[in-house]
DNA sequence: AATTTAATGTTAGCAGTGTAAACATGATAA
DNA sequence: TTATCATGTTTACACTGCTAACATTAAATT
């Protein structure tokens, strides 16, 4: 005996909305399946999203809390090198894993961040982490740190762009080197990778 | 007095789709609107794009010739630093610029280049430009050279991620330094950005 | 030149979508 | 106890991608 009203159709929908995007892309989302899923009315989901974009803001928030983590460093300890590569290579590696919610999360789906107020504040605490550990590591002021995190930042988000266009972009070229084989020799050696990169930021 | 045959509907459609899709953004382009803008059936389209997805193809291939020209690079004479400078930031202003056309390039709106031949060509002829220009200017073997390609080619993609980004995650900070502002800054003094961080690969 | 064929167009229709309006239910506050 | 308001349902509209069946005409074949 089910009551009228669900009790927790929310965070339902989220839960339900963030697996469904991973898997299938959120393009393949629609609200009526989601309500669905829920045993819920078609039009139910519109009592706690406005539209849809605002359901892709709340996966994208998760998204955003889940990356923060990801890539979070304790910066009571000092913040070494290693710190930052190992982070470095967990961003790559969450933008490649779920590569459907990263979509989400720096794509066009959602508009302006700023109608969201906890995408804004998930996103931006995504960057303001970053900032703060790379500050701990690098002697410079503050304008040149928030330069070369931007820089950092767009490293590592292009690289996860251009390594997953990369396997479907192809590899057939009769000589020289493909852009898979070169891919993969980045991906299998990501800490080297980052090392270079990371090591030239400072330095410059 | 105009006839049923159109006699020249698939390039007018592809035109047509490369103006709205870069106007108001690949989501909001439907099938029907473009036939009625063309003045025929709604399923005229349909007799030379198998899916929307392969419309789609033909957008993101017109983008990538596009690109390449932006980015080319007449390898016959001899290629300098500051030719692969100022290449890099025609990339970077085509993917701001044409930011609509770039999602559908790099985005996953279109699933598998390999089933569409021509995009696949003229994506990879994106890449082997860059490679070849590369190629001339440092003295690297092979593999070096495509590996140091690819990492270029991820940092201009990057930046354009983040750059476009940043306008939307908003830079609210109470104290430091904001990633817009700092976006600002790299946007301004793109040149000497790309300066410092080619130097560094090359070197590296 | 006549005829067949294949390319390219149209019409009608299905199943699915986002979303708004009007109404129903029931938890909570007065 | 009653009134209010958050949360649910039903119905409906305009739109979408796409398929099937049919119409027209350009091009190929005889």
């Amino acid at each position: 005996m089910k009551s009228y009203h669900h009790g927790n159709l929310k965070q339902e929908l989220i839960d339900c909305a963030c697996k469904l995007c991973e898997r299938d892309g959120y393009t393949k989302l629609s609200i009526r399946s989601l309500a669905k899923e829920s045993g819920v009315s078609q039009t139910a989901p519109y009592r706690h999203f406005k539209t849809k974009e605002a359901l892709y803001a709340s996966v994208a928030t998760d998204g955003f809390k889940k990356l923060s983590k990801a890539c979070h460093i304790d910066t009571n300890k000092k913040v070494s090198k290693k710190h930052l590569i190992e982070k470095g290579r967990n961003y790559i590696e969450f933008g490649l894993n779920y590569a459907n919610t990263y979509d989400l999360m720096f794509g066009t789906a959602v508009g302006n961040f700023a109608e969201y107020p906890e995408l804004l504040e998930s996103a931006n605490m995504t960057y303001e982490n970053m900032r703060v550990s790379f500050a701990k590591l690098a002697d410079d002021d503050d304008e040149i740190i928030a330069l070369k995190c931007i820089t950092l930042w767009s490293m590592v988000h292009g690289l996860v762009g251009i390594l997953r266009k990369v396997q479907v972009v192809g590899d057939d070229f009769e000589d020289g080197i493909g852009p898979i084989s070169t891919a993969s020799v980045i991906a299998d050696n990501l800490e080297e990778h980052l090392d270079r990169v990371l090591t030239g930021l400072i330095q410059s």
